[in-house]
DNA sequence: CATCATTGATTAACGGTTTAATCTACGCTA
DNA sequence: TAGCGTAGATTAAACCGTTAATCAATGATG
């Protein structure tokens, strides 16, 4: 049975509010003696008196504990290293200002908004949130601060503030890097259309961008899907394609392309050159090493939980969403087209 | 200002009791018409009641949540796939049986029994413990169960319980694997010696066992370091080196050894063959694909989140400790020796 | 009319924090 | 020196929102 405050005062000769000034310095009207303050410290520590974190935290209606909802944790094993990186940055920031950290799966109870309004988080960062009618409901009624990370901001206002990188421009360094290499005829592979990660639409548009830009028309053909649950990429290989460079939505997709190629006696970057996106330890241990669009995951998450940390410190934060730029990684990849394009003015 | 149950109470005219009774169950003497309960449940729909989360923990003394308690959380993003893992099989079995998890970072304030003993977690799961007298002190005076996983359990009797893989018989696996190609000098690759985490030494010493067990005593050559921190590499390459085969502690050095390879211009496998330790999707990439010991990282999870619920409904473990055994995945960076090596008896 | 089951309400906890009230001790003034 | 004001020390009691234990009222049954 655990030691409580009233133990300690009973034994120390005072009354618990006097322990509670001294031990945890609440109750400013409470004024404690030097020496009492003394004899408080002493016998709780010889009573080995813990207190009740519980107590604390109703009392209080404060839990220094913010959430944080992954998209898909089930086979995260499997994932991207986009999750190391995000809890390395969530963690730096909340450990040093003394929050803890929970972890929530997305709709682990069929009532979201009474996981998040039960008074046990004080915030929530929520990843790759899905942006429907529901989620943007759920974002007016929740009690408590939201910061969506790598979902596209709404056009109109909203209570949540939007963290992301810049999608667009990450596809327009990957298209400008090929482009001076020499390549005009590239391929992009997207996810399968089932699945709509925001940041997958988000490349797509950019990659079409990209190559309006360039005064290339992206044709049917331009488009691959690649499903990596069931590991099927509509055999895009075997069609003789006429693509001298592809581009990745995402670094998993640029690894397994790698290795398809390999699995053909496909040279690369010899052959085809090919672009991933997320930078991450990944890249540097393929063969070749992968040149990928480098989004900064770890500054991002850091800076999402000092936004969310201002919030609930009843701050307004200055903008309603942040769009991190992105840089690229040039590796092993990519190099100039071996074969024979004919280069449109 | 949330809603209360006392002020659901007042509207459907009944007493907090059967509010409690009839929304979350509790209160086994309580007895409710199905009118009432009805009405109850109408009234707090209206009135959009959310039941105070903190206010139940303190009263039922019970907050479904556990900790995970990673040995070193800051630039985990650039750590071992161990973590996403690990994450896998605790979020599944805690969230299935509705739990939560909040990560606590090791030693996250000076007084850790502080941590665990203020009534907001009902167990612990922690990695990669250090083994020393002030965290067998702690897991003896711990108020809530701990399970511990890739900590050799101690000698004695404990209260906690350990989790751990075999790793003498993982390394048993992969020098049979070697020593049936025909490799008999064989080089251990271990992290620096002030980090000694408890995996690596069971490693090392399950090589030496395994070399014993074939007549071949490992001498200081056959044992080299590794400095992933620095990336040093007390370059063994250099000195011509007699060995054919390197058995590295973990799947980050073999990775890192394949790149070191390959920048001089060894062939993987045929010049020299390589094993890594925890077989996850990185050693899928790599080129050659890594041949590695594989640890069931997320089974063992899994496990320990079961054993700890249990030991948190009250049971005591069947065990006091848990080995899993590791399994072989032969992948491309193993080989026969290409080197003329003398076979001895 | 005593017994009992049913359906509730009432009232303590749970373990801290905070408010308001009390109680000293001290210095100052009439 | 009695009276008074004040600041500091101290505490009893209310409070946070819920659940557990106790208790009362009602109607049915023997």
């Amino acid at each position: 049975m655990p030691i409580t405050i009233r133990e300690v005062a009973l034994k120390a000769g005072v009354s618990t509010a006097a322990v509670s000034k001294v031990l945890h310095g609440r109750g400013a009207s409470v004024r404690v003696s030097d020496e009492k303050a003394a004899i408080i410290r002493k016998v709780a520590q010889e009573m080995q008196y813990r207190p009740n974190a519980l107590a604390r935290q109703l009392r209080s209606s404060r839990t220094h504990t913010v959430g944080l909802i992954f998209e898909n944790l089930f086979g995260i094993a499997n994932g991207p290293l986009y999750y190391m990186h995000l809890l390395d940055g969530v963690g730096e920031v909340m450990f040093r200002n003394h929050y803890r950290v929970t972890i929530l799966p997305e709709l682990a109870h069929d009532d979201v908004l009474g996981s998040l309004g039960d008074g046990q988080l004080e915030g929530v960062i929520w990843c790759k949130m899905a942006r429907n009618d529901a989620t943007l409901k759920l974002i007016h009624e929740c009690p408590i601060p939201i910061v969506a990370m790598n979902t596209p901001a709404p056009v109109d206002a909203s209570e949540a503030v939007f963290i992301s990188c810049d999608n667009e421009g990450g596809l327009e360094l990957a298209v400008d890097h090929l482009w001076r290499l020499g390549h005009r005829k590239i391929l992009f592979v997207r996810e399968v259309e089932e699945v709509t990660t925001p940041d997958c639409i988000a490349r797509l548009l950019g990659f079409r961008q990209a190559m309006a830009r360039r005064n290339v028309e992206v044709e049917d053909e331009d488009v691959a899907t690649w499903d990596w649950q069931l590991d099927q990429f509509v055999d895009w290989w075997d069609s003789d394609p006429p693509h001298t460079a592809v581009v990745c939505w995402s670094e998993r997709c640029g690894a397994q392309m790698l290795l398809r190629a390999d699995g053909r006696g496909i040279a690369i970057p010899d052959d085809i050159s090919i672009v991933g996106f997320d930078s991450t330890q990944y890249c540097e241990t393929t063969k070749p090493r992968l040149t990928a669009v480098r989004q900064p995951i770890s500054e991002m998450a850091a800076h999402a939980s000092k936004v969310l940390l201002d919030m609930i410190s009843g701050e307004t934060p200055e903008q309603p969403s942040y769009t991190f730029p992105c840089t690229l990684d040039v590796r092993d990849s990519t190099s100039f087209p071996r074969k024979t394009v004919e280069i449109p003015l």
